[in-house]
DNA sequence: AGCGGGGTGCCACCAACAAA
DNA sequence: TTTGTTGGTGGCACCCCGCT
């Protein structure tokens, strides 16, 4: 079977990351987006985006166990699925042109949006040619879970402008604004202290990454750079939603090491920060 | 071990309508 | 006018298991 090549982390394991080859499917793709065109390149979809997608999802997981032990990958599930949802939409093409992992509180459902009745905030990584995006947080919580987040919004509104306002949060431009309501959502006076994040339906952070980023051996480091300082947003809004923090250094027996630390005491390893100066 | 069929569960919807 | 809820509705991948 052709692969891409590899190469061996720091980690000690082979693993195999994106090509040029994995833009050009993904160009193609969108270009070409139905059947019999994927059909005929399934092969390029399986070796070069797939294979080294579910390799980057295992590495990253292993990378995670170090600062951030509750959020888990698993290369059979944290991956997207590259067909569309095209059960309602106009759009009937039936494939994404993007691909993209999400890594989740290990005490949380997998799932993403709406469709997760107990989803959790976490880590978000798409490839798409001139588009690849590295993000964390929770993007359009069900109910239930927007309303746990805006509840411990309002009741901390000074903690949680703290973490969105710090300057390592800030770094990614502050909360992504793309779907916010135009007035306050019911049950919240216009004038609540805190308004201004109130009217949020995502709490998501993150950043455009250029093509030349997410090929090669460097995007791994990127990712634990930028997750790392991500973190103090996840984590507060798991704690919203009653998932806890886990301690790091037990990357083996990740389920076992949950514990309550308070958010304030999760400071990453100060070495990821250089890796997206 | 490899293949194929069937069961299961999942997927960054969307429009209409009720409620405020 | 805007938010929030509900109902409608396919197609595919994965997994299990029996068969060869």
């Amino acid at each position: 079977m052709l692969r891409p090549y590899r190469f061996l982390s720091t980690a000690s394991c082979f693993c195999v990351m994106f090509t040029p080859a994995s833009l050009a499917f993904l160009r193609g793709l969108a270009r070409h987006n139905n059947k019999p065109w994927f059909e005929a390149q399934r092969a390029s979809y399986e070796n070069d985006v797939r294979a080294p997608m579910r390799a980057l999802i295992e590495e990253m997981d292993v990378r995670l166990a170090r600062f951030a032990p509750e959020i888990t990958g698993d290369p059979k599930r944290s991956m997207f699925r590259i067909n569309r949802d095209i059960r309602f939409s106009k759009d009937k093409s039936p494939y994404k042109t993007h691909a993209a992992c999400w890594f989740r509180h290990q005490g949380a459902s997998h799932k993403v949006g709406g469709e997760a009745e107990e989803g959790s905030a976490g880590l978000y990584f798409h490839l798409q040619p001139g588009k690849s995006f590295v993000g964390g947080g929770i993007w359009m919580p069900p109910r239930p879970a927007l309303n746990k987040i805006r509840d411990a919004i309002a009741e901390d509104a000074r903690g949680f402008a703290q973490v969105v306002e710090n300057p390592r949060a800030r770094r990614f431009g502050g909360l992504d604004d793309g779907a916010m309501l135009k007035r306050m959502p019911r049950g919240f006076a216009e004038d609540h202290p805190a308004a201004q994040w109130l009217r949020y339906q995502s709490f998501t952070i993150g950043r455009l990454l250029t093509d030349k980023q997410v090929l090669g051996p460097g995007l791994v480091k990127l990712l634990e750079g930028d997750f790392a300082l991500m973190m103090p947003l996840v984590r507060w809004l798991n704690r919203a939603l009653g998932l806890r923090q886990a301690t790091a250094g037990l990357n083996a027996t990740k389920g076992s090491a949950i514990s309550s630390e308070p958010v304030s005491s999760s400071t990453p390893d100060p070495e990821l920060y250089t890796a997206v100066l």
